[in-house]
DNA sequence: TTATTATATTTGTCTAGGACAATTTGTGTT
DNA sequence: AACACAAATTGTCCTAGACAAATATAATAA
């Protein structure tokens, strides 16, 4: 119950309430925790802090008003405000009105092409997201909503274009634990704008299951993303593990916020630092 | 890991070992349980087994050989062999052969209208890779790689279908816990190849958010699937929560082999045992 | 026979604090 | 910036007991 609103663990909470002494949920007649409202929205922002990287010694000792604080010195490092069209598809999703995004989103993809449209409408519009998320500006189900969307228009091209793709293939995966694969879309919609053929294995795929595919389907290139939510410190030896284990005669390209700050990479690895810098 | 892979609580497993003396896991040299294979594969026997609605008393005390001579008297009640078209299919993913399969999906396809093609088409053959993957003869990335084609070939249908879509408005997700959306974009596309509107979150919308998101969308249905490895005795409990959360003029829906065997649903939710079923 | 109710059994989830490895921080060095 | 090492932090797993919800079984009535 609170475990789900939360997407925190329940031992996790356990640990918590004995070192912290936060939360201190009370008791219903069975002797079972029941979290008052107040608690489970500290415990919401408390998560939501944690994901900007936060500690949970620093945090949770707080209460309400030292988070406000918080949120508010942390809200000062804000952006420059969106372009037009982008404003427009915020909008759009804060109406909660489908019709526009999509409607919004083919007409900037028109104008642009596909390279341009990521580049300059897609990235831009989930970093503003992720801030007015951040800022609580917006709910999760609108974040649900967009990435959806966005799935739906960018594997609805890919459909069409894949039509008539050519080698190089590339095979495009992220590992256990990167659930985020949307950037992993993007850089399919990319290469398949310029004829490339591409299969998806999508997110979560097991390292061998990866170098197996890689073989099985013949691909001349796999792709692998980090998000900034993985594991800064298993990036690197995952990539050399990968690189011994896929044929030398097979490229390794990687991206994504996770590999953007590292300064040098394993070898036979080659990084994009953003989807601008994609060789098509 | 192993709760992942069986789809069993922490806590059941704990008292199973307890109680019926299986699992008896190894440990690993920091005392934590390690599942042996065999362990494993039989545990994954058992849930099948479990969601057909036997009981734990009888099923745990039983070795490899009493479970087989159970499954094979169960069988009896078997289904035919699957049909051409879909064990081309199997054959082109074994093959890793993506063109083909499009070629193949679309064929259907266009040949049997969405309905068909969902009911006839997809689920057997999902079905049959499942079974292929049990039997060990089929590798990980080759789900993966059906679930994204399937996954890049619905997206791309309803993407033009939803086009001309009108009310009412479906609002289709998953409660956390259920990461498999296969099932959702299924409803998805049959309900938008009868010119309804949908909007799809995704996987893993925390339950406040579903309230949320059908309000503010202004839904008129909200669509709820849960699969197999779906802890079952949340499933009751959750759909009470969310009917008793959701204005009570919206009807919710549910479905997925998760809710399949349930005896009785709380009041004022609708179950669709299978796709077929669809008021379409 | 079939329903309905009462009783018994089964079964999953919760609770408690302890233990410990993995991760992160901090400091100094090359 | 990159590395190495110590100290502090932090999440996950451990044990075993208790109990209520779910289900089966027995007893009763129509």
């Amino acid at each position: 119950m609170v475990e789900r609103d939360t997407g925190i663990g329940r031992d996790t909470l356990r640990v918590w309430e004995r070192r912290y002494g936060f939360p201190d949920p009370e008791r219903n007649e069975k002797g079972e925790r029941a979290y008052p409202e107040l608690q489970l929205r500290r415990l919401q922002r408390i998560r939501r802090l944690l994901d900007r990287g936060l500690r949970p010694g620093k945090l949770l000792p707080l209460d309400d008003d030292a988070l406000d604080n918080l949120e508010a010195s942390l809200e000062k490092a804000a952006q420059p405000q969106p372009a037009k069209p982008i404003s427009a598809m915020l909008e759009a999703i804060c109406c909660a009105d489908a019709a526009q995004i999509e409607t919004l989103l083919r007409r900037q993809y028109q104008q642009q092409g596909m390279k341009k449209f990521i580049n300059s409408t897609v990235v831009p519009l989930l970093n503003a997201v992720g801030q007015l998320w951040v800022g609580g500006k917006l709910q999760v189900f609108q974040e649900h909503f967009l990435s959806e969307q966005l799935n739906r228009f960018l594997n609805a091209e890919i459909s069409i274009m894949q039509k008539n793709a050519k080698k190089p293939l590339v095979l495009l995966a992220t590992l256990p634990g990167e659930e985020h694969t949307l950037g992993l879309l993007m850089v399919a919609a990319m290469l398949s704008a310029h004829g490339i053929a591409i299969i998806n294995l999508g997110g979560e795929v097991p390292m061998d299951q990866i170098v197996r595919a890689a073989q099985q389907f013949n691909a001349d290139i796999v792709g692998v993303t980090f998000s900034g939510a993985y594991q800064y410190k298993n990036i690197r030896p995952h990539l050399l593990e990968l690189r011994t284990q896929i044929p030398q005669d097979i490229d390794i390209w990687t991206g994504g916020e996770g590999v953007y700050h590292m300064r040098k990479l394993p070898p036979g690895i080659t990084r994009f630092r953003s989807l601008e810098h994609l060789p098509i």
